[in-house]
RNA sequence: AGCGGUAUCGUCUAGUGGUUAGGACGGGAGAUUCUCAUUCUCCAAACAGGGGUUCAAUUCCCCUUACCGCCGCCA
């Protein structure tokens, strides 16, 4: 059995969509459950919309997903160019071999004319289909328009190469999630193989490569499913091998409709900037449509891999649930050895002054305040109050929690206490423990009493570990702010 | 409009010709903790509708409905 080859065809029209990523994905493990080849092809005929900095998005993107290519643009292979643009070369003999077998012919007519013939199939209610009006042109007719300066676009024969390969005019294919698909070629009209200046169209180009790059098996968005079809029928007129296809369901949004940017992140490179771990943006999207044996939901691409079974792919679509992937987000975060973590938040981290903690502090600062984080980027207005002298105090938190008549006895008993205090984390924790006793006997609750101290250096109701804050804070900058935030006619 | 596809808790899904229809996210309740969060326990939540086939249908078949996709000299 020849090697299994399969491909991700991105068009570098934008940045490297998650449902692109996903399509990569379900390849990838195919190949690697086959011991097969992935391959990676930049499919940017259309030069108006193709951008480098889109292309260089989607190496990246891939590669901080783990999806590494075996065949590419950058890495090279048996079989390039791997950027379609780079092929434009080999296309026009095949185009020339199907004109000359019959399978294709030249077609002169206008955008106008064109629009004109589907706006009577639409007046008529009627599915458009080309009018065929170009196929039997005669030499001089041909002439003739070429004198005129009409530069011909060159069509595929549909009917002709159903015939010539097909009993009837229906179409089948077994889908490799799908199962057996049909369709009415009849319906399908002529379509363009071959632009006016030259230029493939994509359904063509895609046949010439993956028949040259020897792929066999071509996994992709159920959107393609109708032009299937269209490309089997080019394969046959070409004599090269079919390969088998697997379509797969689309992602939608929450709403139903197509995953756009204002149902949040598109991109993968947008998700990694709002703070998602690429390993729970592949985790999270490998469940969209297939399912662990074993129901453990956390898991690898390697091991997803060995678990992968493409016939059991969902077939159906899937809407886009960002909270399931923020939980996962979080799962992948509190599984982050701290060394990792503490290099991934940095950038999060950027508007603080990160040079004022040691890295012990850092560190510390670190494993207290990752236990909520969902994102990444959340770090960021989780720490202000670790950062200068003074603590910027929520309004809120100062009228309702720091000016009440509890807190402003407790801070001055906690202050003075606090100065005789040895500062290290155990003999705090333990000082605090004391210090909550002695105001519950006085009627205060434990949480009322922290929430003094707390509102007094952080600013905030909540937040990290108590003990880690004042630890890491040392006792200077602690007793300074709880003594700040003391009023005036209380103070001792 | 036509053609194609899909249909199990709100969502992702498991599953079966006879099951208390399972799990996960989210939701609700409780426990733990100095707060938030975490963690733990418990709860609610589904076989789209109608016909068949069958002793029996969520499961097989047909129809309806809903949703998605495709009908470009875009990819």
């Amino acid at each position: 059995m020849s090697e299994t080859r399969v491909r991700i065809a991105p068009s570098p029209s934008g940045n490297l969509h998650i449902g692109t990523a996903r399509t990569a994905l379900f390849n990838y493990l195919f190949a690697k459950k086959n011991n097969g080849k992935f391959i990676l092809r930049i499919e940017d005929t259309d030069a108006d919309r193709t951008s480098q900095e889109y292309i260089d998005n989607i190496f990246d993107s891939l590669k901080a997903l783990g999806l590494n290519w075996d065949e590419g643009p950058d890495v090279g292979g048996p079989y390039g160019p791997y950027t379609q643009s780079e092929r434009f070369d080999i296309y026009p003999k095949y185009v020339q071999k199907l004109l000359d077998s019959g399978f294709a012919y030249e077609c002169f007519c206008t955008p106008e004319e064109l629009e004109q013939e589907k706006q009577q199939a639409t007046e008529a209610k009627k599915p458009y289909v080309y009018s065929k009006k170009c196929e039997n042109l005669t030499k001089e007719e041909k002439d003739e328009l070429r004198a005129q300066g009409r530069k011909p676009a060159i069509r595929f024969n549909i009917s002709k190469a159903q015939k010539a390969f097909h009993d009837s005019s229906i179409l089948t294919f077994n889908d490799l999630v799908k199962g057996e698909l049909h369709m009415d070629t009849n319906l399908l009209g002529d379509f363009v193989i071959q632009k006016s200046n030259g230029a493939p169209t994509y359904n063509f180009a895609v046949v010439i490569d993956d028949a040259l790059m020897k792929i066999t098996h071509v996994i992709r968005g159920e959107d393609h499913i109708s032009n299937t079809y269209k490309q089997i029928l080019i394969f046959e007129a070409l004599g090269m091998e079919v390969p088998q296809f697997g379509h797969l369901g689309m992602i939608l949004a929450p709403d139903r409709s197509k995953l756009s940017k204002r149902h949040g992140a598109t991109a993968v490179s947008d998700f990694v900037k709002e703070g998602y771990l690429t390993e729970a943006l592949i985790n999270f999207v490998a469940l969209l449509g297939w399912s662990p044996s074993d129901g453990e939901e956390i898991k690898s691409v390697d091991e997803i891999a060995k678990d992968f079974r493409i016939n059991e792919i969902s077939s159906s679509n899937s809407i886009f649930e960002y909270d399931k992937l923020k939980w996962m987000n979080s799962h992948y975060i509190k599984m982050l050895p701290i060394d990792k973590l503490k290099e991934m938040l940095k950038p999060y981290l950027s508007q603080y002054n990160l040079s004022e903690l040691t890295d012990e502090q850092y560190t510390k600062m670190v494993e207290i305040t990752r236990e909520p984080l969902t994102l990444l980027s959340d770090i960021t207005n989780d720490v202000p109050y670790f950062f200068g002298k003074d603590v910027c105090i929520e309004p809120e938190v100062q009228t309702s929690t720091l000016d009440t008549e509890i807190s402003q006895s407790v801070l001055p008993d906690f202050v003075e206490k606090a100065q005789n205090w040895e500062w290290t984390e155990e003999n705090l924790h333990e000082k605090l423990a004391d210090f909550r006793a002695e105001w519950k006997e006085k009627g205060v609750k434990p949480k009322v009493t922290m929430w003094a101290i707390r509102a007094a250096i952080t600013g905030r109701t909540c937040g990290a570990d108590m003990v880690g804050i004042l630890t890491i804070l040392g006792k200077d900058t602690s007793l300074y702010r709880a003594k700040k935030a003391i009023k005036q006619e209380s103070k001792i």
